[in-house]
RNA sequence: GCACCUGUAGCUCAGCUGGAUAGAGCGUUGGCUUGCGGAGCCAAAGGUCGUAGGUUCGAAUCCUGCCAGGUGUACCA
């Protein structure tokens, strides 16, 4: 609460002369609003009691604060305890599902998140990412930012020799007719297959792999070519567009869509290039035949960017898509999201681009998760063929759902998305679909279900609401946790982190239960009061869940 | 070896820019409910916050050592 704040740093500076921003935090209901710590910390470097400060800002607070302030207490060892006015309270609430924090107001951000390989198959790994990174494009999008998803991904590299290999395997040679007996339906599953069989040839056959090498180069020569029309070339752009045919049908599904589409083919010249140049400018070195970048000098390591067959590694590619998100959007803040196995690898590529262009480096925040496990201690294993994919995750939710009678894909889709989000990023998440379609507990559907039901109570009462006065204790302590959606966006914004607002939408939804239970809304004296209170619920439940990417349907 | 990530109730997780008795859900046990969508509400049991120290008026939160799991560590992405 922004005035409260500010009445507070101004009681602060009056009273003893110090300029602070102190922290006004939510506080448990026995206690009131919000509470400060402030009089603790300045207890300190005053050389007073705690308590005896307290009492002099309670005082001040008291005086300058008189309409907005219904009581402010001393509690514990000096925690300064305020309760607002109901007419606080009520602005505070009814301004909540539209007041968003403005902390990107301004500014553009390229968010980059999902990055799937071309001729690989989609993992459970890429819907999470996918997820997470939607639900931070829309928080910063809402917090005044105009964002950018971005999408990046292997359509040249060594994963692609592979499975090219295995596909000219499989066609019996270069024969690019021989893809239509292909059919439509099995393209993904037939290229994932593909890439299984090449990855293992790679593996466990030496000549294969002397085989699958050539391969790779004779890719890398296509794009440096520009060769559409070689047979060679007709299968790879061919299934090259199977893979990108497959993404998009999968986007759709879930719901991601995206404004550009970074093939590594793309980046790679400007990777080279770039690279090339910073070589000349000392940034970059040549070993082992190799360019690298010595990542010691400042506690990482080192990483080769382009490899002594003169081809272009990873590295190279990301510093060019980094010099290509600059180029193209000026950006104020690059977010980029992956699995948190990139973390190292990430801080040597930003490392080495900060010595050459430090505002970019500056601008770029990687954030990183976890991996996806199902519950029941089913790993995922990247080298082999038994990975979950993604569409196994959407499917066990749709199964799971419909094994519980709800047989709706916006119901299950919101399973997983909430069941993904909710979690604070960073570790490795357990899906257990069983738990995420569950209409008990925090689940998607339970919130999705709450706030069909205060739709549904909004419809059968037929009327408008009332102003916010005279709060019974339930529709206070209702309104207190409406208002405080946009303090939690703020948090939420600041950390980018999704799940404060998970953490946040259920609590909420169990207020309101506790509300509902004792506060008959239609047909009732205080009718008009409480269908405000229920719109506003939904409201901030429907803008919540949006921001998440999961659908709040009016009833379901 | 070195670096990074993670370790909170039986299970899955919040809380981590230090603050008031460590909170939810699931599961377990007991109660409520002829009402606006009971897919709910109330309550109980369940915790040496990995471990040992340190800093502080105050530590799950900050620092250090150790233990456990995971990841990375030169030509994969």
């Amino acid at each position: 609460m922004q005035e409260l704040t500010t009445a507070l740093a101004g009681a602060i500076h009056d009273l003893f002369g110090a300029d602070s921003t102190p922290e006004l935090t939510p506080t448990s209901e026995q206690f009131g609003d919000y509470a400060t710590n402030v009089a603790l910390q300045l207890a300190g470097k005053l050389g007073k009691p705690p308590r005896e400060v307290a009492e002099q800002l309670a005082a001040k607070l008291r005086e300058t604060c008189a309409g907005m302030v219904q009581d402010v207490t001393i509690a514990g060892p000096g925690f300064v305890n305020i309760r607002l006015s109901d007419g606080a309270l009520a602005a505070q609430a009814t301004a909540a599902p539209t007041a968003k924090p403005q902390t990107f107001a301004g500014q553009v951000v390229v968010a980059e998140y999902s990055d799937p390989s071309a001729f690989k198959v989609l993992h459970a790994g890429h819907l999470y990412t996918s997820v997470v990174g939607d639900a931070i494009a829309n928080m910063v999008e809402a917090a005044g930012g105009k964002v950018y998803r971005v999408n990046f991904g292997g359509d040249v590299g060594l994963h692609v020799g592979k499975t090219m290999w295995a596909i000219l395997q499989e066609l019996g040679g270069e024969y690019p007719q021989k893809l239509a007996d292909v059919s439509q339906t099995e393209h993904a599953d037939w290229m994932a297959r593909c890439y299984v069989k090449g990855e293992q040839a790679y593996n466990d056959d030496e000549s294969a792999r002397a085989t699958i090498v050539e391969t790779n180069k004779r890719v890398y020569q296509l794009h440096t070519q520009g060769d559409h029309d070689s047979p060679f070339a007709q299968i790879y752009w061919t299934c090259r567009q199977w893979s990108y045919d497959y993404f998009d049908a999968f986007y759709a599904r879930i719901g991601s869509h995206f404004d550009k589409y970074y093939p590594e083919s793309v980046t790679m010249p400007v990777g080279v290039q770039t690279v090339q140049e910073q070589l000349q400018e000392g940034v970059y070195e040549k070993s082992e035949g190799a360019i690298v970048f010595r990542g010691e000098p400042y506690g990482l390591h080192t990483r080769v960017f382009i490899n002594s067959q003169g081809l272009p590694t990873y590295e190279a590619k990301d510093v060019g898509l980094i010099m290509m998100k600059w180029t193209d959007y000026h950006f104020d803040r690059s977010i980029i999201i992956t699995d948190n196995a990139q973390m190292q690898y990430m801080e040597v590529v930003v490392k080495s681009i900060e010595q050459f262009a430090p505002e970019l480096a500056q601008r770029t925040t990687h954030l990183t998760h976890g991996r996806v496990k199902l519950a029941g201690g089913v790993k995922m294993s990247s080298r082999k063929g038994n990975i979950i994919r993604a569409i196994d995750v959407l499917n066990a939710a749709h199964e799971a759902n419909s094994k519980a009678g709800h047989d709706s894909e916006v119901s299950s889709l919101g399973a997983v998305k909430y069941a993904f989000v909710k979690q604070r990023i960073g570790a490795d998440i357990i899906y257990d679909p069983e738990e995420s379609v569950s209409l008990e507990g925090n689940s998607g559907p339970y919130l999705q279900y709450a706030h069909a039901r205060a739709r549904s109570v909004l419809r059968k009462a037929g009327a408008e609401g009332g102003v916010l006065t005279d709060l019974d204790e339930h529709e206070r302590r209702l309104a207190r946790k409406i208002s405080e959606y946009p303090e939690v966006l703020s948090k939420a914004v600041a950390e980018l982190m999704p799940h404060h607002i998970c953490t946040y939408l259920y609590e909420l939804a169990q207020q309101f239960n506790r509300f509902y239970e004792h506060a008959k809304v239609v047909g009732e004296p205080r009718q008009a009061p409480r269908l405000t209170l229920v719109r506003l619920y939904a409201d901030v439940l429907k803008d919540g869940l949006g921001l998440l990417g999961i659908a709040a349907p009016e009833q379901m």
